[in-house]
DNA sequence: GTGCAGAAATTGGTTGGACCATTGAACCAC
DNA sequence: GTGGTTCAATGGTCCAACCAATTTCTGCAC
């Protein structure tokens, strides 16, 4: 009966600090790259000890938030507002064949499903947009003869922006930056990737089409090919001889 | 020219210490639910001050490792071990009825690419697991004359663990839990997800009968009718009032 | 012995102050 | 300009207390 009656707040200094610099950053309107005030100056205004404004830093930190730079100062590294919902995930053993694997069969999910959703929902800016990636990742493909994963990652991002959707970015981004962490670690970027090449466009053309369907198909193709790529080179370069 | 040169990391105590913990509790076969040492005894032990090891069980506790209770002691939430990798996702402004749509297309997408690769993967004792969720789920719709959420959250995981990918629980879950503190908070579940009961069982069925794409087209039609549910839903209840 | 109230010990939370290490800007000699 | 040097600002670490919540122990009443 008396549920949702919620425990009375009688310590929660830094979850306080936290609310508020989240609502100092927006009144301020800071965003990613500026700084924030320093430790001492908050402990000072928000009369709490450093050591408590350190520990709700030490958490944004966590969160990839912000950024600490001894002796520079914090960076904002992303978005906050006060209303912000988190959502830690943390992945065991991922650092092995297997782990990758698991990250791409969550990308070829998301992957297809953003394709999808950005071919009914991108307008016209969009579209163009999502063009304008995809000429300078093939252009980047011709001239130095072989798959760039930075221009190629500039065009998947627009593809992910156009569904409409943020959260499929900010979920991509993350396998990408695992997926990357394990990769490029060993010898740097292979041959990697070369047979997705001819689907970025017929991805881009479903989009342009608004098939959602065509797009979910051309998608999973992409995803399919990364994935044969991934298990020749484990099987060619003994992977278990790494770590 | 110069790439591939890591900046030299000179200063890193807290993550010491984390490597230390984490290297500690898997010696000590540590399972969710046990108490670790307290903060105190860490400090002296690793010859660090307590500050640093308060710092680094924050990051723990951010990430939803770790529960710290005061006067009692710290406690593991969640198993740890040394190569554990992080992907904490910062959903913003996702309090309102748009937020909690997009974490449905989230959803949708991992559920059906779960549910088709258990139909793949799941051998006999995952299909006898995930039918024995089913019939209970089946018997509290009957008896109760409506959808219980917890019974059916059973059923799901247990698709989602016969995957073979544990990362599709966890963000599920994740997304859940998202779902669930916005969803339960004003006046509790109403008749709410009545209409996707039967997509339960036929999405059993293709599974069984190792029928990746019929469980696919089964989870669609499930996460639809929920979406519909939550549209109809929104616009009787006046969503806006709320926040 | 049992039960329970109160004291005592334990443990995370907070404070204030100190010092170290790194950074970046100002300055200076060349 | 170039390359050092100095110096203030800033995050990182440490220490020694004390506060607040919890648990455990103790001793008294029965």
């Amino acid at each position: 009966m008396t549920d949702s009656l919620p425990p009375i707040q009688t310590t929660a200094r830094d979850d306080a600090v936290l609310k508020a610099l989240a609502g100092f950053v927006r009144q301020e309107a800071l965003g990613p790259g500026e700084k924030l005030p320093t430790e001492r100056i908050l402990a000072e205004r928000l009369k709490v000890s450093r050591n408590t404004v350190r520990e709700a830093l030490t958490r944004w930190e966590g969160l990839g938030l912000v950024e600490r730079r001894q002796g520079s100062g914090t960076y904002l590294k992303a978005a906050v507002s006060p209303d912000m919902l988190h959502m830690p995930l943390t992945l065991a053993g991922g650092n092995d064949f297997a782990g990758l694997m698991r990250t791409l069969e969550i990308r070829r999910a998301l992957e297809a499903e953003a394709a999808a959703l950005c071919a009914i929902r991108a307008g016209k800016a969009e579209i163009a947009e999502i063009e304008r990636k995809l000429n300078i990742m093939e252009e980047a493909f011709h001239t130095r003869a072989g798959m760039s994963s930075e221009e190629d990652w500039e065009f998947h991002q627009s593809v992910y922006r156009a569904s409409g959707n943020p959260l499929f970015e900010q979920i991509i981004a993350a396998m990408h930056e695992l997926f990357h962490r394990f990769w490029e670690h060993p010898l740097g970027v292979r041959d990697f990737g070369h047979a997705s090449f001819p689907y970025h466009r017929t991805i881009f053309n479903c989009i342009a089409a608004h098939d959602p369907e065509g797009a979910r198909r051309e998608a999973l193709k992409l995803i399919a090919t990364v994935e044969n790529d991934l298990k020749r080179g484990a099987a060619n370069l003994k992977l278990s001889d790494r770590r």
